[in-house]
DNA sequence: TGTTGGCACTCGAGTCTACCGAGTGCTGCC
DNA sequence: GGCAGCACTCGGTAGACTCGAGTGCCAACA
């Protein structure tokens, strides 16, 4: 109760914090934890840099933090372990904004270097990347296009009645629909309905499509380019501008030891919808790591999220993401997405200027 | 020893085969052993359909079936275990063509019936219907688009010196490719060459490319064409065609209780290229299913692939698979992948047609 | 001669016990 | 306030034991 007293009331710093010493021993519990993903003894701590003091005066230390929430013990008997509210100060006030390594550095640097070809390869292998650099399931939503103007549309047919609706934006993503039509229509008016909806469109972005193309005079072409329009609008409306991509799901079973956990993560995982929300979510919050129960989604209680948008030419668009278990390594982890995520909005905005 | 010579010398059928009476045992512990993942013991097996002796007689005829390698024993007293040659006698021999039941059938149909949209959406959600269906992972390689005619090459304009090289061939696939330029490109020039190359190209597959396409008398629109028709070669080399769609890979986390198991399949199944090799392997070999060994792919010893290729008006391009525990419901696994390859091909086959 | 009931045997899985030791909370001394 | 000392707790491991599903073998039988 001393100890406690002493916490509550004489902190070095007053309301949330947690006087140096107990911050130094709870920093001492959670990387060791990280580590280990063993429960943590006094012993250990009191051996830890930063802790000079017995483990006796340790352990009562524990007992105050553990009595603030700051710590768990599995059961009596056993070392503590951080609860999500511990992780939680850990990473709002007992770790600097972290840099990552040289060679890690030098990971990511050669690969936006070299990365080249379809936008989509390069998200794609980005999460590759990310999960490589932090051994956690990585997450990258693609940048939604929405204020992307049109560079070109075009109606390639297919077949008699059945085109193609291909449009081209400044971000340099392709977007496509097939259009059926009810009678055959000959290429010419195809063509022809294409330069309308290209002159209509262009330099409008998909989410401010005009309602109608003005008439051409030939009812048949308005009424493909009229085709061509709404399917245009679906594309629009289904967004693929934010695909998601999912680098190395498996670290999630190198995470845990329940095969149930890794199951019921990767089943999430496979739900686009719900992790780019829960991305979106979190963001929205103002958080940049989610941890345990924090983003409020029941089955991902064992996880945490750490999320960095990704911001091209100023404005934001896109969200880097990791996924791992609540003893991850944050202070790696967040280094590591927001390198990627800058150097990946870097990237992009490289392509949408020059 | 007796039953050995019986089943060496006098079997209904001479070489590899068993007579009936080993068949029936051979299948109820297959199906057993499907079902509930359990050693199966002679007790069992003798109240099962079509084995009308008791467990003594049991017990004789699997010692034989032991002997041959059909059946393999965890332990002493304990029930026995199909080998994989004894699944592979079982896929061969002991199980009907089969079909999918009516719930299952209905379910495919309702999903071609309302699938529309993109080719790689179709595809990646064919890859979740078959996991849907079977339990088991699933594997869709989208179509080699080899053969496909180019139905359209255009290069839009990005930036002054980058345009993209988007092309449109029959089947309803896009391909793109960024082109960079060492000089700033005027946009009549790029438009220009882009028609060349549309004229060039046209009909032509991504595979028999021309090395160059002929002059136009501009010497820029020349070598503005030439990067562009090299943008293509880059994309036909790339061969997104062979684009892996994996669905349900969570399901995998059922099948192995092993934690290690499962994160090794799950790496595997994150090497797109290893797993479509695999795939053509298996089809190469001449084999739908290959069990345990017998694609010779040590990380997935433990597991089973049932492979169907997608036929496209006759011609054969594009393949589902399964991946499953080699314990996993074969009938039904072949039964749905056939009949989803089926309807996929047929689905294929329209959009190239109409 | 093939089939069967009977029987002794095997061995994994589960239960119980004892023990070890890492770790705790407490107390009294400096 | 900090610390050494100490009794205590309790999970994990190892060994002994039991249980029972399952086996292999054998003698009897149709």
């Amino acid at each position: 109760m001393a100890a406690h007293d002493h916490a509550s009331r004489t902190a070095t710093v007053p309301d949330d914090g947690l006087d140096q010493r107990k911050a130094a021993i709870l920093t001492a519990v959670v990387n060791e934890y990280i580590s280990s993903a063993q429960p943590v003894g006094s012993q250990h701590v009191a051996g830890a840099p930063g802790v000079n003091v017995s483990s006796a005066t340790v352990r009562a230390e524990m007992v105050a933090l553990e009595g603030e929430g700051y710590l768990a013990q599995p059961h009596t008997s056993a070392g503590r372990i951080p609860t999500d509210k511990g992780y939680r100060f850990f990473v709002d006030h007992l770790t600097q904004p972290g840099t990552l390594d040289a060679a890690r550095r030098r990971q990511v640097r050669d690969f936006f270097d070299h990365a080249h070809g379809e936008i989509e390869d390069m998200l794609e292998r980005t999460s590759g990347l990310l999960a490589d650099l932090t051994d956690c399931t990585a997450m990258v939503v693609g940048p939604a296009h929405g204020p992307a103007p049109v560079r070109s549309v075009q109606l390639v047919s297919l077949g008699s009645r059945v085109a193609l609706a291909v449009v081209v934006l400044a971000d340099g993503t392709v977007e496509k629909h097939p259009v059926e039509f009810p009678d055959d229509v000959p290429d010419t008016t195809l063509a022809t309905a294409g330069q309308h909806l290209q002159g209509a469109l262009r330099d409008h972005s998909l989410d401010s499509l005009p309602d109608a193309v003005g008439p051409t005079g030939d009812p048949q072409v308005d009424a493909v380019a009229a085709a061509g329009l709404e399917a245009l609008r679906v594309v629009s409306g289904a967004g693929t501008g934010d695909q998601l991509y999912v680098g190395g799901p498996s670290r999630m079973a190198a995470a845990f030891d329940a095969v149930d956990t890794v199951r019921s993560v990767l089943t999430i995982l496979e739900q686009q919808l719900v992790v780019v929300s829960l991305l979106r979510d979190v963001l929205d919050r103002g958080l940049s790591v989610a941890i345990g129960t924090e983003h409020g989604f029941e089955p991902l209680a064992s996880c945490a999220i750490v999320v960095v948008p990704v911001s091209v030419e100023g404005g934001t668009s896109g969200t880097v993401g990791l996924l791992g278990p609540t003893r991850m390594n944050y202070p790696q982890a967040l280094a590591a997405a927001q390198a990627v995520g800058e150097q990946l909005g870097a990237r992009l905005g490289e392509v949408a200027r020059s």
